[in-house]
RNA sequence: GGGCCGUUAGCUCAACUAGGCAGAGCAGCUGACUCUUAAUCAGGAGGUUACAGGUUCGAUUCCUGUACGGCCCA
């Protein structure tokens, strides 16, 4: 791409003349005796009683260097952080100094030495040998302003992580979150499992899915679009309680909130009620946040959002009312609904069900509202396959929704575990496909031979973990909490 | 899929409403400098202005198309 760039050409000239003066360009035998935490903390610790003979052999990579002809400071940092070094002629020998002339920021260094305090009082390593551990032909971005270009930081993410200490930030907090959710799970007594990624029938979820073939077994496949279906047949194998962390993948639109590939945690709990899976959730998010941010409340966007306050629970019908704006009279009346999104500019390309005119009308008018933590409940059967029906009604479900700082977090129901009403269930989403629904889930004959054998009253929920983590990290858009987003293929 | 905006040196950005030799800072190069931290000082170098066309004596600038990206809408 930039083959000719001069500062690149230089660069390859000075990695060769080090190699013409047979130095290791791309060495693997440094012994390192000290991360830069670890040197931080052995000083902290000494305070006034350092040992100024002590020996260090440190390495990372050069991130600045200000050079005084006989003598250079450089930063140089590793994973745990940035460190100090000041390389003097007078302590390596003069030879060893023109040889470290030809090292650039960007380079790995190796440097064996001690430390003292600069007249700044900046605790520093002043080397005593200094070694090439990798020789970088690319200069990396300017230092003050860092990575700009959104096109650049996504492509070449190594560049934006090692300039962009805020971005570094994210991924380490997304790191924690995950770990987070693991530990409130594990300490639940759930199991951690696995379940196919490429399934030969698709469920769990209304989604387009990407298809893929298998030469071998000479059969079609499709990435899943949830495992929701296949962690309820443990369920049924008797994990009581069961949990995933990992990709669900759906062949939608690309947007500040759509990645084709995204991270889910679904879990089930055998003997609860999406009652029960609301308290747990209540609790799980605030462990998280806690966990993560050391404190309760975070502002998202223009949004403060405080985790501790009871979270409110409304159902589907009085979100509509309240916050939408939409006539009781209205709810089963499909042509003033239709009407009414007319007035409001909101079109509607479902239009066969009720259910899902409503589920639109929501989306748009309601959940932007729904900043504080707050669950709906309250969702018809029809666009709730696989949640059971309520006690009190059959026609809506056992089902719950998170939303927070006016996004869709969450989606649990207390499951289905009637094995003639799934497939009748099903059969309504085999109608809906064949009228065009191309999102309507297929027909999972197996799924219903496993409900045949009996599933125990059970709950289940899934997460999205990337706009969860969106939250916790003030990110607009999904690509930021993504460490290599999807973009089409780079153009010349 | 639609609308708006963007793409200029390795990086961050200028070059306007006027179409006239494409400029700066950082990085890099040469020189000076043995306690600096966005080091400093002096000098010099670096460009197919995303790509393909068009208008024009002349295009980074105006027009058309393409690619990629951003934001908004679907």
């Amino acid at each position: 791409m930039d083959e000719t760039s001069e500062v690149i050409r230089q660069r390859r000239e000075k990695a060769k003349a080090l190699a013409d003066q047979n130095i290791e360009l791309y060495p693997n035998d440094f012994k390192v005796s000290h991360m830069v935490e670890d040197v931080k903390k052995y000083i902290d610790q000494q305070a006034e009683a350092v040992d100024s003979t002590a020996m260090f052999a440190m390495a990372g990579r050069i991130m600045g260097l200000r050079c005084f002809g006989k003598a250079t400071f450089i930063h140089f940092a590793d994973y745990t952080g940035q460190f100090q070094a000041y390389i003097k002629q007078d302590e390596i020998d003069k030879e060893a100094y023109e040889l470290f002339k030809h090292f650039d920021v960007g380079d790995f260094i190796g440097i064996t030495g001690n430390v003292f305090q600069t007249r700044t009082g900046e605790w520093t390593l002043l080397a005593k040998e200094i070694r090439l551990l990798c020789k970088a032909v690319r200069p990396l971005p300017e230092k003050f302003h860092g990575l700009r270009d959104p096109e650049k930081r996504y492509r070449q993410r190594y560049l934006d992580l090692l300039m962009n200490p805020n971005v570094r930030d994210i991924f380490i907090k997304r790191a924690n979150i995950i770990q987070a959710f693991r530990d409130f799970l594990l300490e639940r007594g759930f199991l951690e499992v696995d379940t196919p990624m490429m399934q030969p029938i698709p469920g769990g979820a209304e989604a387009t899915p990407f298809k893929t073939f298998h030469d071998a077994l000479g059969m079609e496949l499709f990435l899943r679009i949830a495992p929701e279906l296949y962690l309820k047949r443990l369920v049924i194998g008797g994990f009581d309680r069961v949990f995933e962390i990992n990709r669900s993948f759906r062949n939608e639109g690309v947007s500040t909130q759509h990645n084709p590939e995204f991270t889910m945690l679904e879990l089930y709990q055998a003997y609860a009620t999406h009652e029960d899976l609301m308290s747990m959730t209540e609790g799980m998010f605030r462990f998280v946040t806690r966990q993560v941010l050391g404190e309760m409340h975070f502002t998202y966007q223009e949004n403060s959002i405080d985790m501790t306050v009871p979270w409110r629970r409304l159902t589907l019908k009085n979100a509509l009312s309240e916050l939408g704006g939409i006539e009781p009279s209205m709810f089963d009346d499909r042509d003033r609904l239709l009407d009414f999104a007319r007035s409001e500019e909101i079109e509607i390309t479902k239009t066969g069900q009720v259910g899902k005119i409503l589920m639109k009308l929501f989306d748009v008018l309601v959940e932007p509202k729904l900043i504080e933590p707050t669950f709906v409940v309250g969702y018809p059967v029809e666009i709730s396959p696989l949640a059971r029906r309520s006690n009190s009604d059959s026609n809506i479900t056992e089902r719950f929704e998170l939303f927070i700082g006016g996004r869709e977090i969450a989606n649990g129901f207390s499951e289905l575990n009637d094995p003639v009403d799934q497939k009748r269930r099903f059969l309504d989403q085999v109608a809906n496909r064949e009228a065009g629904d191309k999102e309507a889930h297929y027909m999972d004959e197996d799924y219903v031979t496993a409900l045949e054998y009996g599933m125990p009253p059970t709950a289940g929920e899934g997460i999205g973990i990337d706009r969860f983590v969106m939250l916790l990290t003030n990110a607009a858009s999904i690509r930021e909490v993504i460490l290599f987003p999807q973009l089409k293929k780079a153009g010349h």
